[in-house]
DNA sequence: AGTAATTTTTAGACTAGTCTAAAAATTTTA
DNA sequence: TAAAATTTTTAGACTAGTCTAAAAATTACT
């Protein structure tokens, strides 16, 4: 019984958030910003590869410290407490991918695994400076936008290339997918942020697309390519 | 007892050294470092601010995974594996260190705790990386030696200014102690990595120096503050 | 609307790390 | 060298995070 109290005061004294609860926080922003208006325990489930019952538990906790909006049964939202945390943790994750590219020469494909370390390093100080030593990137390596200090994105109207219309021609400004392997078969046909894409032709029959890279090579990309490869019409 | 089977396995197959078992080893490679010839249970407890009966749980998790030589009751030694973790993980601090002051700017008493927490990202091509980024640097910002990829320590002879004759001269190389609130006392006073200090007297009394700093100012020192610099004579 | 399929939650177990209190071993001291 | 002091270990509890299996709730499908 003494000790009972005794736990309940270092958790009160000793109060921080932990990686994990970051990382399910992280997920759940995720998966609503694709456009749902909440979160499954299935999806985070999914996002997290944890199962379904750890889930719930950390969704009762999170519920519980305020991070998040939860009713048994029914999806989950941020709170705005949350939403902070979120935003904060993807801020981070990009500003520390510019960092290992600009600075440290890092390839675009080899550089999430790190990341995902590095956003954990709790510091405001810190990605303040950081922020300013990289010049202030609006967007990172993978094109995706770096919120400010106060968490707001740069908006900037993209679609997938599998979008773009027959004799449209586009820029690359971004991929849907991190993956190595996606990267490195980019790097390979010789697609970067900036490349240009000219679309030849749509086929239906398995929604490949014909198209001419930076005005030279013709290539087809199947759907799973130009699918994950944002551009804006140019 | 089936789950227990496959528990067995996932401990197998995820096997990584945790941040806990990280810090241990760190622990015990710096009181080893000071001259002892092993660590005890209590200094590992005072380093670690944790119990000693958590030490004991730890130490023998460590020696199971083949980190440490520990016999109960006896002291604890690094074996190679350890030594190697160790020494790996001061070659990380130390390098951040130097990338928190040489890049971002920051004061030297403000980065021991980011630091604590960048040491742990996991990736020997990072650290490389950043070692090149930083120029190989030999000595991190508080005077203290960057062991080289192999774990090598460039050494310096170097003593406690405290140590210092009377009528020499010695040039700060280093500090012992990397609390802000003895950098920022010697920031107050002007002294810094590269600073010359000419002794005038030591007071048997209380142990306190009489010297003077940049060849400008005269000051009295504490023990405490004389026996943290380090210096070699000039 | 009622059953089937799916999703979510609960129950109970396991690990890594932590603690306090008490027992055991070692070291110090008279 | 025997008692006292100190150190170390054991015993048992607690939290955060994880799991599987089974129960409960919701959604989908005749």
């Amino acid at each position: 019984m003494l000790q009972k109290v005794v736990y309940a005061f270092n958790k009160q004294r000793t109060y921080m958030i932990s990686h994990t609860e970051e990382n399910y926080l992280k997920a759940i922003f995720k998966l609503i910003e694709k456009g749902k208006p909440s979160a499954s325990t299935n999806g985070i489930s999914k996002k997290m590869s944890t199962s379904a019952a750890s889930v719930t538990d950390m969704l009762k906790r999170l519920s519980e410290k305020k991070y998040i909006n939860y009713e048994k049964y029914k999806g989950v939202t941020l709170t705005s407490k949350g939403n902070k945390v979120a935003t904060s943790l993807i801020r981070k994750h990009r500003l520390w991918e510019v960092f290992l590219v600009d600075k440290l020469n890092f390839a675009w494909d080899e550089i999430h695994d790190i990341a995902e370390e590095m956003e954990h390093i709790q510091s405001e100080e810190l990605i303040n400076r950081l922020d300013n030593f990289l010049d202030h990137p609006k967007f990172d390596p993978h094109g995706d936008p770096i919120p400010d200090a106060e968490g707001k994105f740069t908006f900037r109207h993209s679609f997938p290339l599998s979008e773009l219309s027959v004799e449209e021609t586009g820029t690359v400004v971004g991929v849907q997918e991190s993956s190595s392997p996606f990267l490195q078969y980019l790097d390979k046909i010789g697609i970067s942020l900036g490349s240009t894409i000219k679309i030849i032709e749509h086929f239906d029959y398995d929604k490949s697309t014909k198209a001419v890279l930076n005005n030279s090579n013709t290539h087809i990309l199947s759907y799973k390519v130009s699918h994950n490869i944002l551009v804006q019409k140019s």
